[in-house]
DNA sequence: CGGTTTCATGTAACCGGTTTCATGGACGCT
DNA sequence: AGCGTCCATGAAACCGGTTACATGAAACCG
C-alpha cells in the first residue's frame, strides 16, 4: 500500500523523472507517444503526484486560506449566508484547482497581529479570503499589508493585492424606499441596524438618500433603532407604533428584525400591509415563510463566495495587474405580500 | 521579504540545522541554554518552519480532510447544522494543532470511487472528516476501506481506522412521542423524512418504538412520508387533515417540515396546538421563531463538531488502538408552545 | 556537407525540513 | 590512568517533487 514516487514510476515507464514531471506540469512539450505511456503507467500505479513535495519546489500549493473567526468568547456578528458563502467559494476555486484550508487560529499559537500572515508563510498560501466577523480584528490589515493575495467579505481592506466583496447596501436601501414610495407612502419610516455595523450604516445612508432623491423630508422621529436582532425589531416597532401620527410604511435594515416588527404590528392588532407595509432586507430563509410573506431586499449571497474566488485567482495568476478593484454585489427587490 | 530557512537559522544561532529542528519538536532533548539561545534568534528572525518541507519528510501534514460534497447538480440534504459543525470541529482540531482542508472534488479531476483517498494521499492528509450528504456516496466505503482516519457525521460507516457520530434519532423520537402521550394525546400521527437517510429511518423507527412502549397501537394511515423540506411537510399535513379521523399529534421529523405543516394547519382555520399539536427534530433557528414557538428535539449540534474531532484525533494518535466506536450524541426536548 | 535550429529527453541541483548515526567531552567508577 | 555511560551536538542522507542546463539526434539551409 505504499504509494508510488516520480521515480518509481520513471523506471517503470522507462524515461526519466524530468520526463514525467513534464507529461503532468507542461504536457505540450514531451512527445505524444512517450506522454500516453507514461500516463498508462502512471494509471496502473495509481500514481498521485505529493503535493508537499510540489509545494516545497514551486512556493505554489494551491491552497487558499479561509479565516473565520469564531472566538466564542468575544462573539462575533455570525454571518447568515455562511453555507451559501462557502459553496460559491468552493465550487469556483474547485474549478480552478485551489483548495481551502481553514485556518485555525487557536492551538498552540500565540496570538498576534501577524497570525494569519504567519499561518501564510507557514503553508506557502497562494492566498487568503477572509470572511468578516464585525469585531474589527486588526489581523487583517497586517495580512492585507504584508502583499498576500487577499479578498476581503462585508469589509473594506486595502493593500498591494488585497480587495473586497461587499454588497450594495446603500442601494439595496433606496430600492427598498422607492419601492415603498411606488406603493403610495409618502412617509416612511426605518428601523436600523447598530451604525457600527457598515450594514446599518451604509443602510441607513441608502433610506436617506432615497428620501432626498424623491424629495420627502427625513424626519428623525421616523428612524428608530435596532440591533440586527428579532426581539430589537420588535421593540423598535412598537416605539414606532406609539407615535402620534403612526407611519403606514416601514424599511426594515434586517429581516430578522422585520420579523420581529411584523409580530409587534400583528399582536397591536393592525395588519400589514393594509395598516401598515414593511420592507425587509437580507432575504433570509424565514422571510419567505412568515404570514404574510416578507418584501425584502435579497442579497446575492452565492456571489460573494464566486466573486471573492474570482478575485483572488485573478491576482494569484496575476491577471490582474495589481488589486482588482472592489466588487460591489447588486441586490435585487423581492416583492412578496408585506407591501 | 523572503522568509528565513532553517539553514539561515542555523547559521545566525551558530548551531547545526539538527539542533534547531530538535528546539522545535524535541526541547527536551536540547541543552537549555542552547535553546532559549535558538528561540531568540528565531523570534527576531521571524522563523516560521515550512509545512510542506515537515509534511514531506515526517508524511504527517496535520491537515484533515473536510468532505462536504455540494455538488449543485445532484442537490443532496443540505446539512441544517453546517455552521454549527464547522465551529466544533475547528475549535476542536485548532487546539490539537490541525487544521481543516476543505476538499475540493470538481477541477480538472476526473470523478471517481477513489476521489477521496486521491486527495488524501496527495496531501498526506491525517485523516478525513465526511459530513453525510443523504447522497450515498460510495466514495466514502472505498476511502474507510482504505486505512485513513475517518469519521462521518450522521452516516455509519465502517474501516480499520473508521468510525461515526451520530445523533440519537431514534431516542429523540420516542422522547417526542412520549412528550405528546404526556399532553394527553393517544393519537399520534408522523411526518417522516426519506427512509433512505438514516435520521428519516431511525426517527420513524423511534415513533413505532415508542408507541410499543406506550402500548398505543401503529396505524399505517398516521404515517406520511416527507422529504425534509417545507413544502413536503406542507403537502404531508393536508394528507393528515385529510382523514377521516383527524390526528390531534403529530411528530414531524424535520423542522422545516414541521413548519410546512404548521401552515397547513393555520390555512386550514385550525389552531396549534389547540386542534392539533406539533413536535419537530432538530431545533433550527426558525423554530423558535414561528408563531406558536415550536416544541421540538434539539440535538448536540457543536458536539458533532467537538465529536468528531475528538474520535479523529485519538485515531491519529493511535491513541485508540484500533477504531473507536461510535458516538451516539443525547438529545434533549426543546417544548415551546406548539404541545 | 558543415553549421545552426529545433525538439525530446536526461542529469543533477535544489526546495526546507527531519532523523539516523557518529562524535566528542564530561562524568563516574575501579 | 583507563574504561564505560550519558549527554549534547553535528554531518549527511533522505522525503518527492521541479527545473536549469546539457546532450544528442533529426531537420533545415545555403
Amino acid at each position: 500500500m505504499t504509494v508510488a514516487t516520480i521515480r518509481e514510476l520513471a523506471r517503470l515507464a522507462d524515461v526519466s523523472v524530468a520526463t514525467v514531471s513534464r507529461v503532468f506540469n507542461n504536457p505540450e512539450v514531451v512527445n505524444q507517444e512517450t506522454r500516453e505511456h507514461v500516463l498508462r503507467v502512471a494509471a496502473d500505479l495509481g500514481y498521485q503526484p505529493n503535493e508537499s513535495a510540489r509545494t516545497l519546489a514551486t512556493k505554489k500549493s494551491h491552497m487558499v486560506g479561509l479565516i473565520w473567526d469564531t472566538d466564542h468568547r468575544r462573539p462575533g456578528w455570525r454571518h447568515p449566508f455562511l453555507q451559501e458563502i462557502l459553496i460559491g467559494l468552493k465550487t469556483a476555486l474547485s474549478a480552478r484547482g485551489y483548495h481551502l484550508l481553514l485556518l485555525a487560529t487557536s492551538g498552540s499559537e500565540i496570538p498576534g497581529p501577524d497570525i494569519y500572515s504567519r499561518a501564510v508563510t507557514r503553508h506557502n498560501l497562494d492566498g487568503v479570503v477572509f470572511i468578516d466577523n464585525g469585531r474589527q480584528d486588526p489581523a487583517l490589515h497586517h495580512l492585507a499589508a504584508s502583499g498576500v493575495p487577499c479578498v476581503s467579505l462585508d469589509r473594506p481592506v486595502s493593500g498591494p493585492r488585497a480587495t473586497y466583496v461587499i454588497s450594495d447596501n446603500a442601494g439595496g436601501a433606496r430600492s427598498a424606499v422607492a419601492h415603498l414610495y411606488a406603493r403610495g407612502h409618502g412617509s416612511i419610516a426605518t428601523i436600523t441596524g447598530p451604525a457600527t455595523t457598515r450594514p446599518g450604516a451604509e443602510r441607513l445612508a441608502g433610506y436617506r438618500e432615497q428620501l432626498a432623491a424623491l424629495g420627502l423630508p427625513y424626519r428623525a422621529e421616523l428612524v428608530v433603532d435596532g440591533d440586527f436582532y428579532l426581539a430589537g425589531g420588535q421593540a423598535a416597532m412598537c416605539r414606532l407604533l406609539d407615535l402620534d401620527e403612526r407611519p403606514r410604511a416601514v424599511f426594515v435594515a434586517g429581516d430578522e428584525m422585520a420579523v420581529g416588527a411584523l409580530r409587534a404590528i400583528t399582536e397591536a392588532g393592525l395588519k400589514v400591509p393594509e395598516d401598515i407595509a414593511l420592507v425587509g432586507y437580507d432575504d433570509i430563509e424565514l422571510a419567505a415563510l412568515v404570514r404574510p410573506g416578507l418584501t425584502t431586499v435579497a442579497q446575492d449571497k452565492a456571489g460573494f463566495g464566486t466573486s471573492a474566488a474570482a478575485a483572488l485567482v485573478a491576482m494569484i495568476d496575476g491577471t490582474a495587474g495589481e488589486a482588482p478593484p472592489p466588487t460591489v454585489l447588486p441586490t435585487r427587490l423581492v416583492v412578496r405580500d408585506s407591501t
